[in-house]
DNA sequence: GTCTATATTTGGATAGAC
DNA sequence: GTCTATCCAAATATAGAC
């Protein structure tokens, strides 16, 4: 009979997201893999028969379904505003405050394939778009509530980029605090 | 005697930038490093013997120097705005209008020496620091321009994580045209 | 499903000729 | 200063035992 696996899907994709998160496409070897994941290379290539792209979406993808637990309460609260700052709050404790890196920053540097980039792009404009709809539903116009949520998307990730470079997630909860007024003008 | 140099040092260091902004530290192998260059992986070595990190201090001694450029009419135009006016534009052109990867975001990904992960930082506090005291200049008070100006820079670099992502320099853009209210309140 | 073992390529780095 | 040649470690990937 089958083998049972010894780490499970989420948890497994969790422990790839870390390296990726942190060496990008490239940088992230197969060895760290494995050594973050506590199975062989070979291992891995059982799970995941592409290789390294197919782990990197899976990461995405992994991301794509945590991102919509995050977004939930901006998707779905009466309160636009409430709802806002309660995904805001998610969403910092998801980065640890700031401190850490973001796939979708990490992922599409070069090295990685169309597919991988078209696919962190893909999960990027999810969060947009739930973002410029909240807007939206708080009564900003179609055109403002989409590059509203763009330049909220972008502090967001700025603030991350700060984080790692001076290891002060500041700037990145400044962006969060300010995401209700960002995106409901 | 000595042969000339086939390629001198600021536009080797240019090229050299171009494969680590697109690659990040570990991503950018000796082969992509000499093939942007167009010397050999063993003439790399002679002109930087501490190897591939040698390389990535140079290519970030080389941004500081040009970031003291772009910034200058920040630092000395007595139109504390205009100034901050004229650098934006300045860096702007300088990514490309936003196309372009920074590499104080993808140099300090994991793999990177810490001597490399501290200069990137060193120079992103030159400009950050440049970005307060224009701030100052404009009657902000020493807290909020520290801040203001963390904020601003965050603002720029996810601007370049939006325009890699999605090829769009749009919000890059709005960010710098910003950068005058932002600082200056 | 996971492992050891292995094939093959690419990585970083050095020696020595020109 | 640049090159070819070379070394060795680490990279991706596969085969086959358990």
């Amino acid at each position: 009979m089958a083998r049972p696996p010894s780490v499970h899907d989420d948890e497994l994709y969790d422990r790839l997201a870390e390296v990726f998160r942190t060496a990008g496409y490239e940088g992230a070897s197969l060895g760290a893999l494995a050594e973050s994941t506590g199975l062989k290379r070979a291992s891995l290539y059982h799970r995941f028969p592409d290789g390294k792209a197919q782990m990197a979406e899976a990461v995405l993808g992994r991301v794509e379904r945590l991102f919509d637990g995050l977004l939930e309460p901006m998707r779905t609260d009466p309160d636009v505003r409430a709802g806002i700052a309660r995904s805001a709050a998610r969403i910092a404790e998801f980065y640890g405050g700031g401190l850490l890196s973001c796939v979708l920053d990490t992922l599409p540097l070069s090295g990685a394939p169309d597919r991988v980039r078209l696919r962190a792009a893909a999960v990027a404009d999810g969060w947009i778009s739930a973002m410029a709809d909240a807007a939206r539903r708080g009564g900003r116009a179609e055109d403002d509530a989409r590059s509203a949520a763009e330049d909220a998307f972008a502090q967001v990730e700025g603030g991350l980029v700060y984080g790692r470079l001076f290891g002060d997630g500041t700037p990145f909860r400044r962006a969060l605090a300010r995401l209700p007024d960002l995106l409901l003008g």
